[in-house]
DNA sequence: AGGCCGTTGTATCATTTGATACATGATTGC
DNA sequence: GCAATCATGTATCAAATGATACAACGGCCT
């Protein structure tokens, strides 16, 4: 099994490591405590994953396709693109606690342009911002007006995401969710 | 001058050393090359400010503050909710392109529980709501919507920011708040 | 003038860092 | 059964890290 094969042990240290990161953060992660706290040795990355750059490459690979088969899954499920869109939320809020504070982090290394991070950049702003638009133009009027509202969504999910990561509660997410949601759909509907 | 005083020199390495931050980002920052950054010393980086982490508490502090003071600043100035929130928006959208990634690196280590960045938690979710809150009783009927609408207004304004940093234009950055400022007007004045 | 205190430069410490060399199990294909 | 390849453990390297000891400079007050 070739160092660049994605099936185990490699894609097995890269789950680990991305729970691992998503707990304590990459910061002050270093390959021998990340090593430590996944049951394995610094040796083991450096051979599985070339070095440290490309183990944090793997892990925005992994992350960014995740939550893209995600985003796409439930867009695909529903054609009501509010009833999507709140299936998302729920799938986002429930794995927030664990993976919010990593997205944030890794969207940060990303905007100081982190080599690593680069995919990230791409998926967050064309990936996940076509499949909104997709299903916005479902009950829109117009192509720019579903391309309107998936840009708002989007940042309307990002930042009580960013809310409930910290700190905030679960309750207060989806009641703002939830606001959001009645007041587009009455202007969707009033228009 | 004893080492803890606000004023110079410790104040002016810490306005470079938040400048610097914010272009290159903490993760890999050490003294040294931050020190170097800034034309100074890590002798002097560990004089003024103790240790590394006091350092990062020190910026934590600084941005906190500044932010703070602009918001309530933004807040006091107009009376209309809607023309203050859109003046805060053009001061950050402004200083986005360098501030942006360093509050989204601080933030998640704030959720990552990282004692320096505690008080960035406890200001975003508090501080700043209360001033929204404060700014929308104007205009809704009950405290429980202006609460719900501070809280919605902070998501996009984050979520949007989140988006230009990541490299989106102004422009759409601006329609898209325009939008959304727009959405909650005509349902303010509609109930 | 002289002492005092804030400030800075030089040099260095013990650790930790990412990475690799070398050798050794483990598993699969023939 | 054997060889080849993947996987892992041990040991180690040079460099970088956060921090500090020691000494020296400079302005201010008396």
């Amino acid at each position: 099994m070739p160092p660049g094969d994605s099936s185990s042990p490699r894609a097995e240290l890269l789950a680990r490591a991305i729970d691992y990161y998503a707990r304590h953060g990459v910061l002050d992660t270093s390959m021998r405590t990340l090593a430590a706290g996944i049951g394995t040795s610094n040796r083991m990355l450096n051979y599985h994953f070339g070095s440290r750059e490309d183990l944090l490459a793997a892990v925005v690979e992994a992350v960014c396709e995740a939550e893209g088969d995600a985003i796409r899954g439930y867009l695909e499920a529903s054609q009501d693109p509010f009833e999507a869109g709140l299936a998302y939320w729920e799938h986002v809020a429930a794995t927030a606690e664990v993976f919010a504070p990593l997205f944030y982090e890794l969207s940060a290394h990303a905007m100081y342009g982190k080599p690593y991070a680069a995919r990230l950049r791409d998926v967050l702003v064309s990936a996940w911002l076509d499949a909104f638009t997709t299903g916005f133009r479902r009950v829109t009027g117009t192509p720019d007006e579903a391309w309107q509202l998936a840009h708002l969504s989007l940042a309307v999910g990002r930042g009580v995401l960013f809310d409930l990561a910290l700190g905030g509660d679960r309750a207060t997410a989806d009641a703002t969710i939830a606001a959001y949601t009645a007041m587009v759909r009455q202007q969707v509907e009033n228009a």
